[in-house]
DNA sequence: ACATTAAGTGATT
DNA sequence: AATCACTTAATGT
């Protein structure tokens, strides 16, 4: 699919065709691979990016670098950092990076604001994706504070498989603990077990779900 | 065949 | 649930 036929589709129903217009003149667009790593902890953000193609791991990470997935991005949403980056030029205090292939348009910060003004779509369309993502936010939070390691797993295997829309994901038991932030043992452990009750197959770097 | 990396397991805290 | 220490299995060179 093209880049405009992705912004049609992902945001045409939302915005007015003058401000695709505009978002298409003024925006470039960035296509990154699996993996790539967008933003860095620390950075000053220049753009604001709409998602429009793929998905993207939003991450904390502790004075060790050791890291903890907060949420994943989808098709359709933007990141709160940046939003309150370039409204307030202070600096990132997250790590994105490319859970899939994906495409993205940057917005320049400028833009971010004089659209505000100018189009009450956009306007609406900042205030949700800000109230979505606290949202999220305080989701993670209670499986942080009130799920045990079993149920953290579990959603994240559900989490994994919903924004990557496949059955069977790629990652290995290391991966999982670092996201989590656990050890590798107990992530191992806790997916035998799963296993034993017939809810997912384990490979080698795979997973698949069965029962979810 | 050997080295490297992923995953399994018992014991201890 | 975390860590250690060790084993076994899969994969790359």
């Amino acid at each position: 699919m093209t880049d405009n036929e992705l912004l049609n589709e992902t945001y045409g129903y939302l915005f007015s065709p003058e401000l695709l217009n505009e978002i298409l003149k003024c925006g470039t667009i960035r296509s990154v691979k699996i993996g790539d790593v967008l933003i860095e902890i620390g950075n000053n953000i220049e753009f604001m990016p709409l998602l429009i193609d793929g998905a993207i791991k939003v991450l904390r990470e502790d004075e060790n670098g050791d890291d903890l997935l907060l949420y994943f991005l989808e098709k359709g949403d933007t990141c709160a950092m940046s939003m309150t980056c370039c409204m307030g030029k202070t600096k990132s205090a997250i790590r994105a990076e490319a859970e899939r292939d994906s495409r993205i348009v940057m917005i320049p910060v400028t833009k971010m604001s004089e659209w505000i003004s100018d189009y009450q779509e956009w306007k609406a369309f900042v205030f949700d994706s800000y109230s979505n993502r606290l949202n999220e936010m305080i989701i993670s939070i209670d499986s942080l504070a009130f799920m045990n390691m079993d149920e953290r797993i579990h959603k994240y295997l559900k989490d994994k498989v919903t924004v990557n829309k496949e059955l069977e994901i790629f990652v290995t038991h290391q991966e999982i603990a670092n996201d989590l932030h656990t050890s590798r043992v107990v992530v191992s452990r806790i997916l035998k077990r799963l296993e034993k009750e017939k809810r997912i197959v384990m490979y080698r770097n795979k997973i698949a779900l069965k029962d979810f």
